[in-house]
Order: structure tokens, then sequence, then C-alpha cells
DNA sequence: TCGCTCATCTGGTATAGACCAGTTTGACGA
DNA sequence: TCGTCAAACTGGTCTATACCAGATGAGCGA
């Protein structure tokens, strides 16, 4: 069983792969959703094994340069969508603004109330009724985020009954005359695990970007709790103060 | 060579690794900063092979659970530092307010002129001078962060005299009266890689979140232009407005 | 033409073992 | 007592192979 001689400047195997494969990405010689060849083909092109060959993909994914699809290959990522949080817009019109073809599903729609979490997050008393709704949301057919939005049922009274698959920051603003105002927003990079894995159709483990908003009306008044979890990949947050 | 038998409610065998591990975690059985049993002690625990065994050590990583030191062994991650990139404070005080200690090294200053890239991203005119340093930042002896600041030489004359291991936001007030004002900052996760990946002391392909923050001063004028590399693990952002 | 079935392709999980290259530690000698 | 140095230990990289399970598409039958 012979070993690597860490040939050719010192650089493991995997990294070797990588800087190929990574060459043909930015050269544009692979594009935007297009198919890796499989492992076993890659494994046999670079002269190594599956596994050394995983790794190199393993790398190039968790540089974001590209993403796997569940058991159909592994796909050039597309650019980044630009995300401004601190914003009021759409999903949608931002997704379209970009060029890019958005979709957005509605999951669950539970009547439910405040837990002691909840609670703390948003200033409701633990036992206030909310509305719990869970989207998922995609970008050219991709699902790139699925999320939890906790809904002031008080504020808000039968906003259960609208339909969910379009901008809820219009929804607020046509029905209720409601204007989001003050925000509080909290990220940070984890993996996605159960039920949120799934529910994107990735393998628990992959890398994402998990977010959460807290947004009030002009009294201060809290008006929704929106929690996202977002493939890593998918986007760029900016943020702008003065 | 027999096979997983998916037992246990079908969770993979990894999974369960993970599970057992993050049990102990968040049990406190395993605190901050405590050293994991080796990757060959807990495969024969498991009675599994090293192999799996990362791959569930690799999961724990993804969630920011654990971190690795190179050859020395995995760890527990400390609770993440809570980082405002829209507020003017110092690091160090951050740090230091949240219980933990910092650190921080000047690694390089060099005089140099602004190219295509950072033209675009701070309006300069491309050869415009700036000051080019570079800095690892450490919370309670691991280093979290390497970054670049590229500062405006013609703004701040005579700045690359001081002393970097301190908070440049201080510096920039007391010895220019400079108050930073207007921010853009933009953050997305990926990789790091060399050279950031070898700076910080961990091994290409760890997960990290790239920040880049453009300074200016009240009447609108280029200051510095920051590019953060932090590990992924070790923060937690936080976004107010009103 | 349309729908279904099944072979085939894909990645997902797992075993067993090997050598490489830094880190740590403890025994030993000055 | 203290420094040195080698052994032991750690993760890092790699080979070779196997079976599992979901996705896909070709081909067949209604």
């Amino acid at each position: 069983m012979q070993q690597q001689a860490f040939a050719e400047g010192t650089l493991p195997l995997y990294l070797r792969v990588r800087d190929q494969l990574a060459g043909q990405i930015d050269k544009g010689v692979l594009t935007p959703n297009t198919r890796l060849p499989s492992e076993r083909i890659l494994a046999e092109q670079f002269g190594t094994t599956r596994v050394t060959t995983r790794l190199a993909l393993a790398q190039l994914e968790a540089e974001g340069k590209i993403y796997r699809s569940n058991r159909r290959g592994w796909f050039v990522s597309p650019p980044r969508l630009i995300y401004k949080p601190t914003h009021d817009y759409s999903f949608s019109d931002n997704v379209a603004a970009q060029g890019r073809v958005p979709e957005t599903e509605t999951l669950d729609v539970t009547a439910t109330e405040a837990n002691a979490w909840l609670a703390t997050k948003t200033g409701l008393a633990v036992g206030d009724p909310v509305i719990w709704l869970r989207r998922r949301r995609q970008i050219d057919g991709r699902p790139v985020l699925v999320e939890n939005i906790y809904l002031n049922a008080t504020r808000l009274p039968g906003i259960e009954t609208y339909d969910f698959n379009r901008s809820l920051w219009k929804l607020l603003r046509e029905q209720y005359g409601v204007e989001l105002k003050g925000k509080r927003i909290e990220m940070y990079p984890t993996a996605l695990v159960d039920p949120q894995a799934s529910a994107i159709g990735v393998t628990a483990g992959t890398a994402g970007l998990y977010v959460t908003r807290c947004s009030q009306d002009g009294q201060g008044g809290f008006i929704e709790f929106d929690e996202e979890f977002w493939l890593h990949d998918a986007l760029s947050i900016q943020v702008e103060v003065s």
C-alpha cells in the first residue's frame, strides 16, 4: 500500500484535486448549476479513491463553490443572493431584482402559544397566542432556506386565514396597516440539522447560517419573530448604517 | 465485512456518536475548552473506526460545538462572542465585557497603494496611498480571527508609526479626532483557506465567516476598510436598527 | 400515449488498515 | 535541578472495498 509522496509543492492530494476543480469553476469551464462528474469518475480521473475525492468536494462545498443535491450529484453554486436583513422588502422582489426566480411554499400554519424561549426573544408573556408559520423558499428551483415565523396573534387577528405564499411584509402593510420599524437581528454560522436539513433536502451537517429577526411596529409593539435557516453558500449579507 | 444495521431508530452510526458527545457537552459533563478523548479512543469506546468517528467530530465542528487544535486534539467550544459590527467599539473592551481575555497581535504593517478591488470597495482611486495592516486577535488564548485593514494614508498621515496592538478606533479618535460614522458591512460564511487558515493555526477548509466593513467619517470621507476572517464558531452577530 | 417497473446511476455510510508530521511527555543525563 | 531528546501520542492524509438507499431513465405493457 504505497503512500502519497506529497509531491508537487507539498500540497496534499485532496487540495490539488480541489484546486483543479476550483480552477475549472473560476475559469467558467463549469458554470453555475452544472453537475460535476460523479465521485467515482472524478476519483478515476485524478487517480485516487472516492474517499479522497470526497474530501476535495467537501472542501469546495465549505467554501461555497459547489453544493450537493441528495443522491443526485454535485453542482456548481450560483452567485450568492445579496440580502439586507435590515430592510423591509419582499424576498420575492429581492430575488427577482437580482435576475433570479423566487418561490415560496407554506409548509405549516399553526395557532399556538409563546413558550419561554419565544417570550424572552419577543417580549411576549408565556402563553400569549401566536401564529406559527413554516415556509420554504427557493431560488431558481433550489431550496435555500426554511423559516419559522411567529406572529403576534393578538395584534394581527385573523392573519392565519391569509395566503402566506407571498410577501408577508406586504400583507402586514396592506391588511393591517403595519409598518415594521424596529428590528433586532442576530445571526451566526452553524450546521443545519433535522428537521431543517430534511426540509431543505440536504444531509444533516450541511453548513448553514442561522438568522433571527425580531420586528416591531412604530410604537415598539411586537409584530413578528422570524427564524431563518439558510444554506451557507446561498447568501451574502449587507448592512448599512449611518 | 459486516455492515451497519441502521438499528436504534434508523439513525446512522456517526450521528448516534454525535448525539452522545453533544449530550455530554450540553449536560456540562464536558466543559468549554476541555479536550475530548483522542479519536482512536473514541472509536474504540463507540465500537467503530476512526473514519466514522471523524465524521461525527466534523459534524459537531460544523455545528460550532467543538473545535480542533492542529495535532493536539478536539476541544469543546466556548460560548460565541457577541459582536455588533455596526457599533464603534474596541474588540478588547467587548471581549473583556463578556468576561473573556482578549489579545491582539500585529502581524504586518505595509505602506502600499489601492488596487482595483480596494478602489471599488472604498471609493479611492487606484494608486491612492493606503496603509495595509494585518492583525490576529485571540480570545482566552485562542486565535479567532485575522484581519486586513486598509487605512486612508492621505487622511491619516503618519498612522503607520503608532502601536496597532490596541484599539484602532480609539487611536483614530484620540490622535486624529476622527469619529467613524457611515459603515457598509458585508458578510458571508465560507471556508478559511491559506494564508488566513495558517495564520489562525487551523487546517485549510475550516468553516469561517468573512466580514468586511467600510467606514467613513461624518463627511462621508473614506477612513478605513476592514476585512475580517473569523472562525465560524467564535461569534454571534447582532444588529439593531430603528 | 401514458404510466409503471426495474436496472442502473448517484451519493451516503461504514470497515480495516497504513504512513505522515507536529505535540507532548517522561526518562535520563549533566 | 534542569535541560535534552527520543518515544509515544495526536490528528492529517490516503488506499481499497463494500453495501445501503434514493433518484433517474429506459423500456415495456396497457
